[in-house]
DNA sequence: ACCAAACTGCGTATACCGTCAGCAGTGCGT
DNA sequence: ACGCACTGCTGACGGTATACGCAGTTTGGT
C-alpha cells in the first residue's frame, strides 16, 4: 500500500512544490509566482493581510489585477502560498544541545517568526498546509529529535503538538502586546487608529498588560454563573506586570509541559 | 493593581458579554442579535463559513441585509459572535473519573464539536475571543481540575493548551476526511463538487486515509532536500487503514502526552 | 522563412460584497 | 397629543474576486 501511487493532490499543493511548468512556447512571463508572492508578504507586512488583494498586489508590481491569475489559479491558493512562503527558514540547531533543548529552541523560533508577521494569526488553520516552507521546520525537528528512538509517526505528532502551541503561545503574546498598546492609545488620547510604531515605546513598556481576558474575568465571572472559574478566580494573585509578554529567558510553561510529556513517554515505552 | 478599573474592551466584546440594552422607546426590535447569529450559524452549516455573508443572513431572517446593523456593529462582530455561539455547552463530567480523565474527555469533547462544525477551522485565530460560550467550557475545565493543587495560571495554561490541540487535532481529522472524500469522488467518477453526503458511506469507510500530507511526503521527500525527514520516512511503516481517523476509543497521542506533563509537573511541585 | 500553436498580459464586464447616509414608520414617555 | 427615540429599509458607492475574450509575442515545426 505504500508503494501504489497515492493519488492525486489539491492543485494548490501540486503548484507548491512543482511550481509553474516553465512553458516552451510563447512570451517570456514578466511575472512569476514567487514575485507575486513576495509582494504580497509586503503588503501583508505593511498594513495586515486585509491589505492583500489581487488589485492591490498587482498594482504594487506594475500590473493589472487578471495578470496575476496567469500564475495563481485563486486568491485562495495566493493565500496557500503566502502562509508557505512565510513560513522562512529555522535557524541550525547545535545537535550538542540535545533533543530537549533542541526542541525548545526550535518551538521559540516559531513563536518569534509569528511575532514578527502577527498576520499570520488571520489566516484560517485551513490555508496552512504543508508546503515546503513548513516541511524545511519539520526537517529540522526530526534532525533535532534523531537520537530518539521513537517511530516517526510520533515524532510527527510531537512535532504537530509543537507547532499548535506555537499558534496560541503567539496569540496570547500579540493579544496582550495588543491590548497594551490600545491602553498607551487611550492614556496619551492617541487617535484610535494611530500605527503602534507611533506610539512612546516607553509607555508600551511599562503599560499594564492586562489581556481582554483578564478584563472579562474580573468582570463578569461571577459565583453562580462561573462557580469553578470563579473560585479558582478568587484565589489568583495575578502576575508581576509585564508577565503577559513571555521573554525568551522565563520558562513558557506550555513548551515545558509538552516536553515533560514526551520524556514520559519515551520512559513509559524504554521501561515497556 | 487587582482592584482598579482595568480598562475598557473592544466593542465586540462587550456585546458578548451585556447583550443588547433593550431600549425603552421606539418599535419593539423584530430582530435580535440572537437571531442573526442563530441564522449565520445555520448558513454556515449548511455551506460553509463562505455561505455567511449580510445579504443571505438577512434573507434568512426575511430582512434586508442593513436590518442586521442596528444590532451588530461589523461582519466581523457578527463572525465573533458566531464563534462563541458555536462553541456548544460542554457536558457534564463525573468527578468520580477524576481530573486527568476528566481532561480528557472535555478535550475530546472539544474536538467532536469541532468536527461537527468544520467550518470552525476557517475562522481565524484572532476572532474566536473569550464570550460565555467558550468561558463556560472553560468553567467545566477548572472543575474538572479542582482537586489539583497548583495555581490558577498553571491550569490556565493547561486548559489553554489542550484547547489548542484541539484545533490541532480536528485539523487533522477534517483533512483527512476531506481527503477520503476526494478519492471516493475521484474513484467513483462522481463530480467533484458532489457533496460529502451524496457519497456512498461505504466507500467513505473504506477509503484509503491518505492525508496530503502523507502524499507529499512520499512524492517530494528526497535525500538531498530534507535529508532527516527522509531517513525518518524510510523507516515508516504506515498505519493500518482507518489510522488517520482517531476514533473516541483509541489513544490521541496528543492529549496523552500533554497529560503525562501536566502529572510530570505536578510531581516536580510537590517534590520541591 | 514562414505559419500555426502556445502562451502572456490586459480590458471589459459581472456579480457580489460590506457598509454609509438618509428616510419613513412606530410606539413609549411626557 | 406631541416629540423623540428607535426601528427596518431603500439607494448608492466603492471595493472585491474573477469569467471571458482579445491582442501581442515567442517558438517549434515545416
Amino acid at each position: 500500500m505504500s508503494t501504489e501511487n497515492p493519488g492525486a493532490l489539491p492543485t494548490s499543493l501540486q503548484r507548491l512544490w512543482e511550481g509553474t511548468t516553465p512553458g516552451r512556447r510563447g512570451p517570456k512571463p514578466a511575472l512569476s509566482a514567487e514575485r507575486i508572492v513576495e509582494a504580497a508578504i509586503e503588503l501583508a507586512d505593511e498594513d495586515g493581510l486585509a491589505a492583500v488583494s489581487m488589485a492591490r498586489v498587482g498594482k504594487r508590481l506594475g500590473f493589472s489585477p487578471m495578470a496575476l491569475y496567469r500564475h495563481v489559479r485563486d486568491k485562495e491558493e495566493l493565500l496557500v502560498l503566502l502562509s508557505d512562503a512565510a513560513a522562512g527558514d529555522p535557524p541550525p540547531i547545535d545537535p550538542a544541545v540535545g533533543w530537549r533543548r533542541g526542541l525548545e529552541i526550535w518551538t521559540r523560533a516559531q513563536i518569534d517568526g509569528v511575532l514578527e508577521r502577527p498576520w499570520l494569526l488571520e489566516l484560517p488553520l485551513s490555508s496552512t498546509p504543508f508546503g515546503p516552507g513548513r516541511v524545511r521546520w519539520l526537517d529540522r525537528a526530526f534532525e533535532v529529535m534523531r537520537p530518539l528512538d521513537i517511530p516517526t509517526d510520533d515524532k510527527l505528532g510531537i512535532a504537530g503538538l509543537l507547532a499548535q502551541h506555537v499558534l496560541g503561545e503567539a496569540r496570547v503574546q500579540v493579544e496582550s502586546r495588543r491590548a497594551a498598546a490600545d491602553r498607551v492609545r487611550r492614556e496619551t488620547g492617541a487617535a484610535p487608529g494611530t500605527p503602534e510604531s507611533d506610539l512612546d515605546p516607553a509607555a508600551l513598556a511599562a503599560a499594564d498588560p492586562y489581556t481582554d481576558f483578564e478584563i472579562v474575568l474580573q468582570r463578569y465571572i461571577g459565583p453562580d454563573t462561573y462557580p469553578s472559574l470563579f473560585e479558582a478566580m478568587s484565589a489568583w494573585e495575578p502576575e508581576a506586570p509585564g508577565a503577559g509578554v513571555t521573554t525568551s529567558d522565563e520558562i513558557d510553561f506550555g513548551i515545558m509541559v509538552i516536553l515533560d510529556g514526551v520524556e514520559a513517554y519515551i520512559a513509559r515505552r524504554r521501561r515497556g
